[in-house]
DNA sequence: TAGATTGTTAATCGATTAACAATC
DNA sequence: TAGATTGTTAATCGATTAACAATC
């Protein structure tokens, strides 16, 4: 079946350089997938089971060939005739997402959105048991709000960012600032050595290369539904 | 320059039948031209000039030709040479994106995460002139919060939902419940009327292809970073 | 074996970009 | 006019899907 693809694909997830090939979309629908799994295992109350790619894909709302296809670019994992081993498969998918162990996320900007993000995230990935996002430092502006603590978390001046986040080996910053600072902080993040930034400030944001940057715009969303009214 | 294209492209407009036939992609896009024509024009204290598409483009994160061609698909905006005229533009997207009244939503699920996205939008939307996302009702199953106000709006029981969302014309629902009971919240709020949900529940909703449905999965945006860790 | 299902190739589909004539 | 910039066509690129041999 496989043939000197093989060779290529396990060049695309051992060197570096190559990886960035294999597309966001791919990428973002393997983070849903392993989300299907983990939902399956608690519906089965069991770790166990093998599980066809119908399944999963009805899970995360995409086609059976499409998931077929999304793995293909990491490795056979299952067994034609039968399907995939669910807790395997889980664990290949969490290795690929880099989930082994867990990666610390500082939040800057502990306003009405931040907080409610810190919550969230906090409730939703610390029920996991392997590795997840952890919130590991808050910072903002306001110096109102500093020594006041939240989830157990201080809220720390943007000044101690630098010193934080290499001392507490953040990689991931989760952006909730305004707009007009957005751009600032970023800068700041990126010198503190963070490796992946998530802004949820509607700005289109100037990262170098080497950092990762996702976007979310939350007006957008609901604005663009505005034509399909 | 333009030749019989101009028929179907005006059927693309006209026929709500064939309206879908644009990309989400363009929409989306669509709402983040206006985001940064509305910008441009803070920025310059003045509504009329003339702006280039590269401008919009660098404010917009996309390249110049894609804004050019998105405009296209529903008419001729810009003078060759000049640019488009900031006001009328930003006009022509009000009204392509329906935003020339104030929409109604209803938010579902009271909890963490959906007040502080209620009071990001009412901050966001209210200070605009033109039509915006105006919450209209919120609900909550929890007994406790029935009652309460929140933003100036009550926060009342799923019952009232059929009766609210009619009364008060409300098209968008945002669901922010738990992924348990998204989906009945979900056909609660098809069966009472919106024709578009925001879903922020992890969970693949299923909703009747008149529903526009827009997903936004917090967890997955933060989940896939790890890969480029 | 027969039925189910994978992994992969090739075909299709759609979206982005390059190139350029038209126009101000 | 010369330079700038649009709108559109055609080319490119990439992603999805159909088809199917291989395998359990």
């Amino acid at each position: 079946m496989k043939k000197e693809k093989e060779l290529l694909s396990e060049n695309v997830e051992e060197d570096d350089d190559i990886k960035i090939r294999i597309s966001q979309s791919v990428i973002k629908r393997m983070a849903l997938y392993l989300n299907a799994l983990e939902k399956l295992q608690v519906q089965k109350g069991q770790e166990s089971f093998f599980v066809p790619s119908t399944t999963i894909a009805r899970l995360s709302g995409v086609k059976a060939v499409q998931v077929r296809k999304d793995f293909s670019h990491f490795g056979t994992f299952g067994r034609p005739g039968v399907g995939y081993e669910a807790d395997n498969l889980r664990k290949q998918i969490i290795k690929i997402l880099n989930l082994t162990q867990n990666i610390g996320i500082a939040f800057v900007g502990i306003g009405q959105l931040g907080s409610a993000l810190v919550r969230y995230y906090y409730q939703r990935f610390s029920e996991r048991e392997h590795g997840y996002f952890e919130p590991r430092a808050l910072f903002d502006v306001d110096p109102e709000k500093k020594g006041t603590s939240f989830e157990g978390l201080k809220i720390l001046p943007l000044e101690k960012m630098p010193e934080v986040i290499k001392e507490l080996g953040i990689e991931v910053s989760v952006i909730t600032v305004p707009s007009d600072s957005a751009q600032e902080v970023a800068e700041l993040a990126v010198e503190s050595g963070v490796k992946a930034i998530l802004n949820f400030a509607p700005v289109i944001l100037e990262v170098p290369d080497h950092i990762k940057l996702q976007s979310v715009d939350l007006s957008t969303e609901l604005e663009h539904m505005g034509y399909y009214l």
